[in-house]
DNA sequence: GGCCGCAGATGACCCAAGTCAAAGCGCATG
DNA sequence: CATGCGCTTTGACTTGGGTCATCTGCGGCC
């Protein structure tokens, strides 16, 4: 689904500079203390200005097919990366959150094989591609910063394939929760509570379902205590049970936890629910929204 | 599917040292050449030895898990890259062939993220990543041949993403097929007749379907002459007809091809063929493709 | 040479999830 | 403040493909 036609994102797309909003200066030690390596920062880092771009949401920072120039590296905000194919779908290929690269796969074909779209305004270090070799060859901090980038790319497509592989679409959605907070929590946040940023579509996409099942999935994990949705806002209230869901590869989750191992069984609000579909039997405690 | 239990292959995991069948020397000169970078051979390249590895069908190169301490450039062979669940499913994440690269995701954390077993066997060069890190800062021929190392695998996670996020299983196995023939061809071989050295259970782990549906589905490409299937060897007979059928991300080819554009409809051999399951009412004038 | 085991193909059955439809809500815009 | 569009959720219906089961054929092994 989501067929790109001419939504304000395409429409924005169009017009070539709108998406810097700003720009600013940042130094190579700017990127270190982002990335957290502050401690490899050393004077000679300083001298290496780059400008920085604000994207507003919902526009373009990189075109698939645009020669790829830049690395960007994601000072705030996030991202979507994106391939549109030939039909006018779009694949979400992941999502790219602060200290995060993007560009990376441009640099086989010199081509971006992929485009990023802010999912908020956010603020980018535009790094002139040949500029960070030649540094890195002579900045042992700075290497080890490309390095890391392009080791957490590859972990990052792992990941994405293993979310993939779940058979049922609410491990899918168990794994990219229990994912998602994992990087949030090594940013700093809370890995409890989850602040989405993105559509329902856009993680469909992601993880290669429908959006409604998105919907229907995050209601069942809810239903099961796992969870507490709020629109965008999760919050993971038993990160046990999401484990122990996520870890099911084949088949229901459901079977798979009422036999096998499962720890403290189902919490508290679910007798012999679950039952017709998702739940069944409803009640359950009505749950209000806006907590 | 594809519980792995002790199976010849976990077998042979055991075995410390018995993968290594062989061993012997090249160099950096020998690596370039083996990339299509020959033009890039300097004398300088050729005062770097490495060890190359003989690996026999079925053992391990790389364990999920180990110590990242080198990169494995496929000189001759084939592997698959693997993950193993929690619940021992194995995940295959891609396939290596001639002239890729092994290992890159153990850069992040300093331990493979996935293993690598060999289809066939097969022989690497073993490139301590110290040494290449080295060697790349002081011969750009290297540090180019690691950039495309790294964005040819980026590249492939992409391409996995984009296979599976297709709906249907047929158009699934088509895009593999595809992608594959064009992976081969890249390598100087034909893009009309497919080798494939893995089984019908690793390639359904790769595209996210059930082994039973692989099958289904190289017979119903076949049925409509897109292939023809010999085991293990698949010929292309129909390029456009495949290309047609590839681009469908959403809902059925059938449907879209019928309707929609499609050259010149489905190829000979189907008159009310394909019924049963695959091809309803038949009718619509079926005139041979092969223009 | 005969046996065993695994790869592959195919049929039968059924359920998870895709598709279609509709309704509520929120946010942006004029 | 009114309007409208898109995000989200939920229901009803349909089906693609997962699962289970069977059969064949090839290859390795004793």
């Amino acid at each position: 689904m989501t067929l790109v036609t001419q939504t304000t994102s395409t429409a924005d797309l169009a017009k070539p500079k709108t998406s810097a909003v700003g720009a600013a200066r940042c130094t190579a030690s700017d990127l270190l203390r982002w990335a957290g390596l502050g401690d490899q920062v050393s004077d000679q880092t300083d001298r290496m200005p780059y400008a920085t771009r604000r994207v507003r949401a919902d526009t373009a920072l990189v075109h698939e097919g645009n020669p790829f120039e830049y690395l960007y590296f994601v000072c705030a905000g996030s991202f979507k990366c994106v391939q549109v194919d030939a039909e006018g779908y779009e694949q979400v290929l992941g999502f790219a959150l602060h200290a995060d690269m993007i560009g990376l796969d441009g640099i086989s074909r010199g081509r971006h094989a992929s485009g990023a779209v802010a999912l908020e305004d956010s603020t980018v270090a535009a790094l002139p591609f040949a500029d960070v070799m030649s540094a890195s060859r002579r900045m042992p901090a700075i290497e080890k910063l490309i390095q890391r980038a392009v080791g957490a790319e590859l972990l990052r497509r792992s990941d994405t394939q293993y979310l993939m592989s779940a058979a049922s679409s609410e491990v899918r959605v168990a794994r990219f929760l229990l994912h998602f907070a994992k990087r949030q929590n090594a940013l700093g946040y809370s890995d409890r509570r989850i602040r989405l940023r993105m559509t329902r579509r856009d993680i469909a996409s992601h993880l290669g379902v429908a959006h409604e099942t998105v919907s229907r999935a995050l209601t069942a994990l809810q239903q099961v205590g796992g969870i507490v949705v709020t629109y965008r806002d999760i919050e993971i209230v038993d990160a046990k049970l999401l484990q122990e869901i996520q870890r099911v590869t084949r088949g229901t989750w459901k079977g798979a936890l009422r036999q096998g191992g499962m720890a403290g069984g189902l919490p508290g609000a679910m007798p012999g629910g679950l039952t017709s579909r998702y739940g069944g039997a409803g009640s359950a405690a009505a749950p209000r929204l806006h907590a």
